[in-house]
DNA sequence: AAAATTCACAACCGCCGGCCC
DNA sequence: TGGGCCGGCGGTTGTGAATTT
């Protein structure tokens, strides 16, 4: 059985919130703070549901809340942040202090939406309109796998350490080429790049459980990254998550970008072999500055990058 | 000036996962 | 172990203000 009875449905009140209202709720929660709030209304002599209380406080009147239009800053990191996470609003609202995951939805849907049609852009995939249109056609006709030559494939991740707020950026893109009959070279780069307090992946630890077409066996192959985050992340890609931990590396950078490129003969009937392994190309340190960053993890999307490396090979 | 339309934003709804009993 | 509650999330709807016709 459950613990408490549910909201029980007598006459609640719903719509707009009176100032009275607003009152007892933001009284109640700066008098006792926020606990359970299904017992809020009760307690705050409320004729609303909790979760309605909750949508109040979090929305409205939290005291944090930076109110006004949103600035040309966070409207650019809204749209970037778009385009990696899609309509995960809350993960996208956790970037900005002071905004919501509402307020965001409200303004993309009403603004940023409209903003980007009017200048090219596909709202969805953040590509030029006549692009995506083209590769909707193109894909219409074969949903079966197929290897096209020169099918590329590019999908980015952003990962927020809470506890600093440094952000760290993965990029990868694949490419196909055909070779011989029946074979294709397959080309799969990454770049990471990360702020302050660097961060860095280690596939070859990350990827331990692979079950995907193959690309997750080559990375442990080739890789020989470290996976050092000094504290907990927020997942930011997918369902599915599994955790990773460091192996401790000491950073001499606050920014810097990391590039790997894997190659791979394909051939389709008999699954994926390894021909190469990485290659590591820059690095950019700008000023030193050394970090333990032992004893750390942080989670990726297993089933994201499994599902975004599938994609590849239904390209067309 | 009034009606119609558009816009911005507040709030609701339904679903889901986690937790408790 | 299963039922039920709770909180969080994203999609959708409602509402008042602003703008257009």
């Amino acid at each position: 059985m459950g613990r408490h009875p549910h909201c029980t449905k007598q006459k609640l009140r719903k719509g707009l919130w009176s100032p009275e209202e607003d009152e007892k709720l933001y009284n109640h929660i700066a008098r006792f703070g926020i606990g359970c709030w299904s017992s809020v209304p009760r307690q705050a002599g409320l004729e609303r549901c909790g979760k309605s209380c909750r949508l109040r406080w979090i929305n409205y009147l939290r005291p944090d809340l930076k109110r006004g239009n949103f600035t040309q800053q966070e409207e650019d990191l809204i749209t970037s942040l778009h385009e990696v996470l899609g309509n995960r609003w809350s993960q996208i609202a956790a970037q900005l202090p002071g905004r919501t995951d509402n307020e965001i939805k409200n303004f993309w849907n009403s603004s940023l939406k409209k903003m980007l049609k009017q200048r090219g852009i596909d709202p969805i995939t953040h590509k030029p309109l006549r692009e995506t249109g083209a590769q909707e056609e193109r894909q219409k006709p074969s949903m079966k796998p197929i290897f096209g030559p020169f099918a590329s494939f590019e999908c980015q991740a952003v990962i927020d350490r809470v506890e600093t707020g440094a952000n760290f950026y993965r990029q990868f893109r694949q490419t196909c080429r055909p070779l011989e009959q029946n074979e294709f070279m397959m080309n799969f780069d990454c770049s990471f790049t990360s702020g302050p307090n660097s961060v860095y992946c280690d596939y070859g630890e990350a990827l331990d459980n692979s079950d995907s077409c193959g690309i997750q066996e080559s990375l442990n192959n080739g890789s020989n990254w470290n996976c050092n985050i000094p504290a907990q992340t927020s997942t930011v890609l997918g369902n599915e998550v599994f955790n990773w931990y460091s192996s401790g590396i000491k950073l001499e950078s606050p920014i810097r970008t990391e590039f790997k490129t894997y190659e791979r003969r394909l051939n389709p009937c008999q699954g994926l072999q390894h021909v190469d392994s990485s290659e590591e190309f820059s690095s950019y340190p700008t000023t030193s500055r050394s970090q333990d960053l032992s004893d750390a993890w942080f989670d990726v999307s297993q089933g994201e990058l499994a599902c975004e490396l599938n994609g590849n090979f239904l390209s067309s």
